[in-house]
DNA sequence: TTGATATCGTAATGTTATAACGTTTCCTAT
DNA sequence: ATAGGAAACGTTATAACATTACGATATCAA
């Protein structure tokens, strides 16, 4: 009896939304890094499927949080920062910096930036690319002479659930 | 002999690129006060003194620092955190999220989004008014039927000036 | 197996921000 | 003028987020 072996599928809709499921997305991230010559540890791969199974941003300390009730041992805050900064620098991990939190990114194998919807009622946040976002953040870049080398494009609100449930 | 009155004068050229006196943007955020019936009192205008007065984002506690200085009076966090939050809610100050810092805004007369460019070389911003970025932002709201409350977008990288000067 | 490099553990500490609560200031109605 | 109330501020403590420094371990090529 052989478990099914999840193979990593890039996603091709542009408009999916984040629907993923998580195993299949952390094979794409082993396959990503297996591609690079970089190591998935097995702490960064759990950090990676904590940022999953969380279900909005993840501030640090709740990971080093998790990690001791899940692997049953402590582990400091270097540890997870650590982790965290090889998962941003391989681009499978954003940090939302108006919340100090971090999620998976939804579409690594695209070489995109992302902007996020933040929602202030259920804390959740969707990941979305816009080309004409950085097209227009580019046009400007040059105009000022400017090297650009990271964005942060993040907006806060009332998704559409929240803001029914709280009209309802 | 009467002090010279300094004009509040609203600005017209979309790509000044910051260039304001700073005793004419106090007077403009003194009038904006008053005219919203709000207290711009001698800490805040202090703060925001600071702000113009420092040559990029400051952080809070380089406030504080500055203040016990200049004032020779001991602040803590809390007293310039507010000041900084009564700021921010007047539009007259933003924070820089990817740097935990804040500056003051070049055009709180307009009543625009606004986003930064930020060199890691010499630590200074532009501030920049983008009505196309922040017309997509609000299309892709409307897709997700998101109510945007705040926004935040912000470039990295290093200006013509820094370039030039690693270049050469 | 050895040396080099990458990764991880751990203690301490640094940095950024807020909670909680008391005091002062200032306006308004009398 | 003065009592009541709201807004602003002061102060102590602490929470929340992140890094430094250094030693231990694991991994891999020669």
């Amino acid at each position: 009896m052989t478990k099914p072996v999840i193979q990593p599928r890039p996603c091709t809709d542009p408009d999916c939304r984040g629907r993923h499921s998580p195993p299949e997305r952390i094979a794409l991230a082993e396959s990503i890094c297996a591609g690079r010559g970089v190591q998935l540890t097995k702490l960064r791969r759990r950090v990676l499927e904590l940022l999953w199974a969380g279900d909005g941003p993840t501030i640090a300390y709740q990971l080093i949080e998790a990690i001791k009730l899940r692997d049953l041992r402590p582990v400091g805050p270097p540890t997870v920062y650590r982790a965290l900064d090889f998962l941003r620098a391989q681009g499978l991990v954003s940090k939302i910096e108006s919340l100090n939190a971090y999620v998976p990114c939804v579409h690594p194998e695209r070489e995109h930036e992302r902007l996020f919807f933040i929602c202030s009622g259920c804390r959740t946040s969707v990941e979305l690319e816009e080309p004409r976002v950085e097209r227009l953040l580019a046009e400007d870049a040059a105009v000022l002479g400017f090297v650009a080398t990271r964005r942060t494009v993040e907006v806060e609100g009332v998704c559409a659930q929240c803001t029914e449930a709280g009209a309802g």
